[in-house]
DNA sequence: CTGTTAGCGCTTTCAA
DNA sequence: TTGAAAGCGCTAACAG
């Protein structure tokens, strides 16, 4: 037994195959009596819709497609899980690919997935290959930037902004006392989100006149082990460093694990932040001082945009949320404040 | 401008849509001079093709979709993470849903793919809602059961066997002497991962003679902050337990959480396993001991067996992998060991 | 090796 | 309100 297709429900109801499809797609469009019998006949005949041939016929194919760096990290995964959930209501699936920080692997993607014929794209941060700019130029398709809220950005963009939040935190480590500071950070190529944190370290830091040497930065990859990695190499080339801004959570478990390693107690005699704000932050030893980035909130809203572009909005919206600062529990006075004009 | 199609192409080429299609689909049915000619055509065209009509053509999508509980558990992420590449690898793109843990919302979204039409589907577990197996009877469906191995599984399945596993962890427990344990979980029902494991507990402590009482099983959901409640809640009706079992990671972090709150020293108060050992498992403090479910490999694999599948393979094969015991600092001989006959 | 052609299953004018 | 019919863009027989 083959699936029933639109004809033998037609011939089931005694009605025209126009009239089934209307009673599918436009109930309204269709008398009473005739959608009853209709609405029997596919229940009777357990009628599955063709999607490639509804998608073919009316050049929409109900898809979104998402492309983040990586579903290995916690703050990715939760926003496509949040995406996912609000598409699937409205209808849509949502198509997930990774670009593990490459570029031109999202490019490529975006290139996929623009023949794969989805309704809508949402990205990650507000930078990517000029090729996608152009790409998307030729095929004009509703998208949405995530993670990074970027003023001017021509596009609808939704996310928070990661200098302002930096500069917030490392203000508050100023304030706390500290002058020596490590920073720990991902790759900032390509990367808006990242070096967008740095900058706001960047920016706090020269505001304050607090110098940050090239040697007081360490660049490492995104696993938790990197966070250890970098945490030696800083203490390593200066063990005077009082503060460790890592520039995510992960790097921040890492060099929390390290300092325990070496016996440094945090946040007495090392403060260590992170950015994000996982779940695990604040079940940390010490809880983590960090900054929350709402990812779910942020994707479903990203959602909404993208579905309001997709279903005709005109708007290019841009979202800007907020990203408070938390402070836990391992982050602390310096111990040896060095006496310093007041910030 | 309009995207270019098969007729453009062909025109171009001065050769017919059907030898375009072959350059497109079979290159090595084609002579070179005919391919030369349209793949230059292709190219001047920015010839992309339509991903509908193709799949309405050949009445194959080229699209596998993978059903998870949910994403913000990392063991999963990092799964669709592996499938998502191995597909891709192939061609393939991998839509994505979750079930929430919800076997009625699994079932919706089961159907909704068919519609959909996939060509392979990627399941979590082995148990399913009923629906699912009738649904996949009416419309046969390449499909892989991922995570929990089970030797009587009518369909192919790639996972660990957990309730072995749990068993040799428990085992473990046993040799260093405890005797009085608590088990944390997540809820079984509707979960055969979790459910094996807790069988695995009541296996070997049964083989041991060991009683495990209802009142030592607190079955909380899947949060950190759940691993604290259940080992408060746990601790609360019995201070005497030695070893908290924890069913995944998740948990187990949040229980070394509430000992550390409660100033409990792990290990030499209280033993705490986990199962799955996340990345995050080797930096905790302590580093917790537990049990490797190899995720990526797993799904890997598992994306393979489909693919296979997909393309013709006729056999089912069930592939077990190794689920290794993970021995770190979160466990040790007990505090006060109850002088008991050696097990 | 190449071209002709008949659909794939559905949506959507256009008339009735 | 309903039906007939013309595609949507491509694949895969089939014939040459």
């Amino acid at each position: 037994m083959t699936a029933a297709k639109l004809t033998d429900v037609a011939r089931a109801a005694g009605a025209s195959v126009a009239s089934v499809s209307r009673v599918l797609n436009h109930p309204d469009r269709v008398s009473p009596g005739m959608r009853q019998r209709v609405e029997a006949a596919l229940a009777s005949l357990d009628y599955v819709p063709n999607w490639a041939a509804r998608g073919l016929a009316s050049r929409r194919s109900r898809t979104v497609a998402a492309i983040v760096p990586t579903l290995d990290i916690a703050i990715f995964a939760k926003g496509v899980q949040a995406l996912q959930a609000r598409l699937e209501k409205a209808g849509y699936t949502l198509l997930v690919a990774c670009s593990e920080y490459d570029a031109e692997k999202e490019a490529r993607e975006v290139r996929a997935f623009i023949e794969r014929g989805v309704d809508g794209l949402v990205l990650t941060g507000n930078w990517h290959e000029p090729e996608v700019a152009a790409m998307l130029e030729v095929s004009p398709l509703p998208r949405v930037h995530t993670y990074s809220y970027d003023q001017g950005s021509a596009d609808c963009c939704v996310g928070i902004d990661n200098r302002k939040a930096m500069q917030r935190l490392t203000r508050y480590l100023l304030d706390l006392g500290h002058r020596r500071f490590g920073v720990a950070t991902s790759p900032q190529r390509d990367n808006d989100r990242v070096s967008a944190r740095v900058a706001g370290v960047h920016d706090a830091l020269a505001a304050a006149g607090v110098p940050l040497e090239a040697t007081q930065i360490a660049e490492v990859p995104h696993s938790i082990a990197d966070g250890s990695i970098a945490l030696r190499s800083l203490l390593d080339r200066d063990p005077r460093l009082t503060a460790i801004i890592c520039i995510n959570d992960t790097l921040a478990i890492g060099a929390l694990a390290e300092a325990r390693e070496r016996g440094l107690a945090v946040p007495d005699a090392l403060s260590i932040t992170g950015f994000d704000d996982l779940d695990l932050a604040a079940h940390m030893a010490p809880p983590l001082t960090t900054v929350r980035c709402p990812a779910s909130e942020l994707c479903t809203l990203a959602a909404e945009q993208l579905l309001a572009r997709i279903e005709g909005a005109p708007t290019v919206e841009r979202v800007e949320l907020k990203a408070d600062l938390i402070v836990r529990r391992s982050t602390a006075v310096p111990a040896h404040p060095r006496t310093l004009a007041p910030v």
